[in-house]
RNA sequence: GACCCCUUCGUCUAGUGGUUAGGACACCGGCCUUUCACGCCGGCGACACGGGUUCGAGUCCCGUAGGGGUCGCCA
């Protein structure tokens, strides 16, 4: 029989990290297994249920590049969906729940009370077979020993969470539940309802939960909570995913960075851990980083463009050679913008700080030779231009710095910034030396 | 109050009876280097505690402590 598994969000508004880290369980499993991933919208609660927090989870999801091959084709719970066994949002299978209700009824498994439904649980402990956890014996609280028969619709006709969970895995032939382990507990309750439906329980794996870096629960308001804040700061997805992966689950090696593919390769239910693991932004930030560093350029200069870079009238080489030399400096792509800015403008923007130093006149005359040498250099390349100013420092007896300071701010007006000859070339062997003139006029 | 889960460096983790307890992030040195970053080398740093079982325990059992979750006409 083929996986079929699914991730169930309610509609919140935002879409936490948790949750996005349980879709993605969800989602690598089935293209691990070659099953079916199956979205379903949990919109019971129709006071927080608008569009556009259905949208906030489609588009995370979306970008996270979390497919489903069932679900909802847009944030409309009466329009189209994917798949032949919707409909996909909760709100819209009313009917489905009735039935079954009626059902259980007749069985004399569900009665009313005061108004309500309560499902007629079983008053013994049940075990729970979970491929993460084990076989979990839950027993009784002492509460439940005084109302076992917990409700499975309100008084106001509306099913409740449980109920409606358990009959959508049964119809929707879900195979596998994963879901986090802050539901354990109740699944002694969708056991007793699968059984009561006559339907064998899925698989259950309760992963781990997420939270915050002093051991606390994670809520929406806490930093690197919400997956919206790392798609708004232009966080690379497959790092997120990347990242989120090692969260409770390992590939046993001392892999870290992978590829979604890798993922996909690897990923199993036997190897998710049973601790709950805590969110480091530190390491996200690193992962990031290093899934930037490796991006083609096509998409590096997307990213370049969402955050606010403006390349003026460059040419597309120009641009491309100008960012590559950025691609492997730039940790935070918020701080792009600034460090590239040189490239994009006809005159720099020089920090005085560092032009005291740069500009100074013990520097002026190697500077000045250097504007020669430069401006009568076969190639404008790196090589040929590294090799060329180390020549001519030995020749002046002075440091390499002496000439490549007061190079570097005529260039870009700044301490840091790319490799100097590497900015050179792209700089154009014209820029250069307009740009040295300008320098050399600072100087006197 | 009851029930359930968990416990290896600060964090994420490897480890399934015999290891100098390994890796990654972070941090601290050094090298490389025009700056920054990368890279390389090195350092710091953990088996929660107490009992067992065993020739031998991070690994198995029990207890304690601590953390998390659940017990709703929320999902």
């Amino acid at each position: 029989m083929s996986v079929r598994v699914r991730f169930a969000p309610s509609p919140t508004g935002h879409l936490h990290i948790g949750g996005a880290r349980t879709a993605l369980f969800n989602w690598l499993y089935a293209r691990h297994t070659g099953g079916q991933f199956v979205l379903r919208i949990e919109d019971t609660d129709e006071e927080r249920n608008t569009p556009e927090a259905i949208s906030v989870i489609l588009e995370g999801l979306r970008w996270l590049g979390l497919d489903w091959d069932e679900g909802p084709a847009g944030n409309d719970p009466t329009g189209e969906s994917k798949g032949d066994r919707g409909p996909y949002f909760q709100s819209q299978r009313g009917e489905i729940y009735a039935r079954h209700v009626e059902a259980l009824k007749e069985k004399g498994l569900a009665y009313e009370h005061e108004g309500a439904i309560r499902f007629r649980m079983q008053r013994e402990a049940i075990t729970i077979p979970d491929l993460v956890c084990g076989e979990v014996l839950r027993d009784l609280t002492d509460r439940e020993q005084e109302q076992p028969d917990f409700v499975i619709v309100r008084s106001d006709g509306k099913p409740v969470f449980h109920l409606v969970n358990v009959i959508d895995d049964l119809e929707m032939g879900i195979t596998h539940v994963i879901r986090g382990e802050d539901h354990l507990s109740n699944t002694a309750k969708h056991i007793a309802l699968f059984r009561a439906l006559d339907a064998e329980p899925p698989a259950f794996a309760h992963i781990p939960l997420i939270l915050n870096s002093d051991g606390s629960k994670m809520s929406k308001r806490d930093d690197g909570a919400s997956l919206d804040g790392w798609q708004q700061t232009h966080c690379v997805p497959e790092a997120v995913v990347n990242y989120l992966s090692l969260l409770g689950w390992s590939p046993k090696d001392d892999s870290q960075m992978m590829t979604v593919a890798e993922l996909i390769e690897r990923f199993d239910l036997p190897q998710i851990n049973r601790a709950n693991a805590r969110f480091d932004v530190e390491k996200m930030q690193w992962m990031n980083y290093e899934h930037m560093r490796y991006l083609p350029m096509d998409r590096y200069r997307q990213l370049a463009v969402e955050t606010g870079v403006d390349f003026g009238n460059a040419t597309d080489d120009y641009i491309e050679a100008a960012l590559a030399t950025c691609q492997n400096k730039v940790k935070q792509i918020g701080d792009l913008a600034e460090y590239c800015a040189f490239y994009f403008c006809d005159a720099v923007e020089v920090d005085e700080a560092m032009a005291a130093k740069a500009f100074s006149a013990e520097h002026k005359e190697g500077f000045v030779k250097l504007r020669e040498v430069f401006a009568n250099l076969e190639s404008f390349e790196p090589k040929p231009m590294e090799s060329a100013l180390k020549a001519l420092a030995e020749e002046l007896g002075v440091k390499i710095r002496a000439l490549v300071m007061p190079a570097r701010c005529a260039c870009t007006g700044v301490k840091i910034g790319p490799s100097l000859y590497d900015l050179m070339a792209v700089l154009g062997r014209d820029r250069v030396l307009t740009r040295f003139d300008a320098a050399l006029a600072r100087m006197g």
